[in-house]
DNA sequence: GGCTCCATGTAAGGAGTTACATGATTCA
DNA sequence: TGAATCATGTAACTCCTTACATGGAGCC
């Protein structure tokens, strides 16, 4: 009955959301252009998603009015209050800093010769401006084109910690070559 | 034989790097008191991960010298160089943005009343500033002990993150406050 | 002699991802 | 008619977490 929705259930009924009726291939072509979700397209995951919500009555179906086969999907009652519970009822850990495969690396640095330690740092700086660049490009985009104001601002607090990182980056550049390093 | 290692079993690597040698559940114990590596302390991860890092030989261990029955592990040359290559060969992927349920959720903030809007908002920033404040104490913390250099640049490279979400939280409060959001 | 750490593990489950498989529709 | 896109699914696997289980060591 009350089955537990995981973050990426929620997403979905987020998305349906704002695009107010949608196919279940539509979710999907959704995270594949996201900038800002970072759950994969994958159908393993979307497809079973939807089925659950669809079990819950969360999501309801219409049949498709076109001669393609696939249904539109939309939000039921329950489907919106869930949607609301999830964005209001947000645990207190979900406000601690994510999980940074860059930030894990810089712990154990020390255990590189001192070259090739500033060479590595370089290389972190460098696909994270990679990775800033992409973004922002797609703000450019987002500027001129109609793409909504919620892309929009995530695209924005993307930017954000990216540049925050840089910085932090660059900091302990700075930090590394002067101390002894450790 | 080469087997994959996961970004965990890397992590721990790097952690009996840094003791020198140490027993698993010191390991276990790192993890329970790091602020910034994300990965619990549960021994269903850490126990078999030192399995395959010792059966594929990048960790030994050397018999307990005192009563206790646990080991001491240390890096073996080939553990060393597999650290190494984690932290030289790091993909471009790692350097994109990471992902942040907050984030997530500011997506479809419009499923909101104005009024939850802007409270739930409020609330976003307040889960933020209670795990920077958090931070800021283990901060203060390392600059009194003797708490390791890399340790305190982590703790400030998650601190610049959750300041950079919280700035780029209370611009999107005022981008919402003032245009008609959605 | 019981309480608390120290210490190590296994079993089951959760939340996705990757890879595979299939068919229908549109367009050149 | 063949390629590209639309469209939906399953099976196996990954990587980790939670919960359970067990026993020794020190201590009061």
């Amino acid at each position: 009955m009350t089955y537990v929705l995981t973050e990426l259930d929620n997403c979905i009924l987020g998305i349906v959301w704002r695009a107010g009726s949608i196919t279940a291939y539509g979710v999907r072509n959704y995270f594949a252009q996201s900038a800002t979700l970072t759950w994969s397209a994958s159908t393993g995951s979307v497809y079973p998603s939807i089925r659950r919500l669809r079990t819950a009555r969360l999501l309801a179906a219409k049949p498709p009015s076109g001669p393609r086969k696939s249904e539109l999907l939309h939000l039921t009652a329950s489907g919106l209050a869930a949607l609301e519970l999830w964005l209001v009822q947000t645990d207190a850990d979900f406000g601690r800093a994510t999980s940074d495969p860059i930030r894990t690396r810089i712990h154990f640095l020390g255990a590189l010769s001192n070259g090739s330690r500033r060479h590595i740092l370089k290389h972190y700086q460098d696909i994270t401006r990679t990775a800033i660049d992409e973004l922002e490009q797609r703000l450019a985009l987002a500027m001129t084109s109609e793409i909504d104001l919620s892309e929009k601002l995530g695209v924005m607090g993307a930017l954000a910690e990216l540049r925050a990182r840089l910085n932090w980056l660059i900091e302990v550049e700075q930090v590394l070559g002067f101390g002894s390093a450790g």
